[in-house]
DNA sequence: TGTTGTAATGTTATATTATCACAAATACGA
DNA sequence: TCGTATTTGTGATAATATAACATTACAACA
């Protein structure tokens, strides 16, 4: 796992973190886990998620609140426009899910309607292979 | 418009207040709506929302944290599997998108890793016509 | 080296969104 | 009409997120 240079102290305790765990964590729970490093509020813990988020490296998950480490390098993609999680509502894991073969046809699917679209969230509910 | 029978006293209440509003409302938003119809607190609202939701009547947009009603009449599939929103960033106008075209080559998408699709959300952010 | 501007941090308070727990009222089939 | 399930009402509180503002770190550069 290549780590992005260039990160304050903030953001690297909590993208570590992220990265550490391999699974989605709430803005709380993140602040527990750093709190040894020495991030004490909720503030500190948005804006450094803010941050990551801006370059791609962390992702929010909307339907649960949640934020992840970004799983994919998007090497080829560098600023998704697509993300796509499958989350299992058995076992809670999350998934991402590579969309670069599709975020044209559903780009495709708002233009339909005469609408631009700048970035497009794509979450499955259901069973993981485990479950 | 068909309204659904079988509603109860705050079901409808709620259900109807979103009908004519035709825009997408934080329950809050809707608390102070149907104050009047003797609906006091989170707690009634919530209820009626996620019972409506469960009937598929009324759609949750994660990203914003609002409710909208269903759009569509769901005849030919009235349990939706997936549900998809334009959301103006600009003017904050949604419009709920029909997927029943696309429904089943996103569930492969997530198929390809084993996983099984119960529910799938799908929600743009850009610019609508109109902005 | 000192200065200056910008980004990042720290801190407190507060806003917003959502649920819990439990009691009371109501609907409705057997 | 009895029993049961559903719906409603109410108060408290939990969980999530932002505002406002003071301070600090640090790179650029005269």
């Amino acid at each position: 796992m290549v780590i992005s240079s260039d990160l304050s102290k903030n953001e690297t305790s909590i993208y570590y973190e992220l990265v550490r765990q391999g699974c989605a964590l709430t803005a709380y729970e993140l602040l527990e886990t750093v709190r040894s490093l020495g991030i004490r509020s909720p503030t500190q813990v948005y804006r450094a998620l803010g941050r990551l988020e801006r370059r791609y490296l962390v992702h929010r998950i909307e339907s649960i609140n949640a934020f992840i480490a970004c799983a994919h390098s998007h090497e080829s993609n560098p600023h998704p426009s697509t993300v796509g999680f499958a989350i299992c509502e058995k076992c809670g894991s999350i998934a991402e899910i590579d969309m670069s073969n599709v975020s044209k046809r559903l780009g495709g699917l708002a233009g339909k309607t005469d609408f631009k679209v700048k970035y497009s969230l794509l979450e499955f509910r259901g069973k993981c292979r485990d479950c």
